[in-house]
DNA sequence: TATTGTTATACTCTATAACTATA
DNA sequence: TATAGTTATAGAGTATAACAATA
């Protein structure tokens, strides 16, 4: 028992977090809230936020998606993408249009200014890319992107 | 400028994210809460978020480490973790002694029952481990690491 | 004067229940 | 009966300012 008595009168020089930085949550959360955090001060200047900046992409990508299709797609909860969208479409970015064979759903389509907004901000998005890469080869982000999805796909 | 209007009335049948997929902050979060979604369903039955059960970790590896050596080694608000620290504290999984050479700080340890606690947990955190690298071979998940570290240390 | 721990508080993010219009 | 979009609201997470005690 003597051997391991601790002693609580001990100050800790340098904090051990070895055994945390084994597991693979804690370093995909440390990553991606360092990563985000460079992501908002980039997309500052286009008041996009990640969230904003992802729907925005797909909507680009896939004129007419309608709301549903993009909480699917983008892990979001109905109630919370209405804000977004609501908010985006009253900065004339988006517009929605009536859904061809659904009564129900709508269209959601980029605006020009949309559009413009989305091709300097998707440039700026593709430096950040390169800022993050900078620590590991282009090989290396490529296989930290597929490891990532492997896990989560 | 007849070739670049868009048919509003077209229905989007598969969504396509490969954009998004592409850019490393996009996948580090969305594989950081898949993982950190198993980790709240197994580590229920210790009643430990994610938060808590990275408190007890580095205390537990850490005996007398402060609060704020807390919050700088797991980037914690001070005023964020008081509550954390407050609720372990009356679970009776840490106690609070005194810092041997400062009369602000306050040294925290693992009770006994803290640290049996903490053997499990951390069994069944490696068993997670396990079961999110069935996905990847344990070559892969050691590079996965490696590469997510090189991002945000 | 600076730092540790703390309180109070505000803001954002995420989650649940329930409604309407349409399928 | 089920689904798309929405409202209201509750809860969790994260942020800043300011204070007492100690360095």
């Amino acid at each position: 028992m003597r051997s391991s008595v601790k002693s609580p009168s001990v100050a800790v020089e340098q904090v051990d977090t070895t055994y945390l930085e084994s597991l693979i949550g804690y370093n995909a959360r440390r990553a991606a809230l360092s990563v985000i955090g460079k992501f908002l001060e980039k997309m500052a200047v286009y008041d996009l936020k990640p969230v904003e900046f992802s729907v925005m992409s797909v909507i680009t990508h896939n004129p007419g998606v309608t709301s549903r299709q993009l909480c699917a797609s983008l892990n979001i909860l109905p109630p919370n993408l209405v804000g977004i969208v609501q908010a985006l479409d009253a900065r004339g970015l988006i517009e929605r249009l009536p859904h061809p064979h659904d009564g129900r759903a709508v269209g959601l389509h980029t605006t020009q200014q949309g559009n413009e907004l989305m091709l300097k901000a998707e440039v700026t998005a593709a430096e950040l890319e390169m800022n993050v890469g900078a620590k590991l080869t282009p090989n290396q982000v490529q296989t930290l992107v597929t490891l990532l999805q492997k896990i989560y796909l």
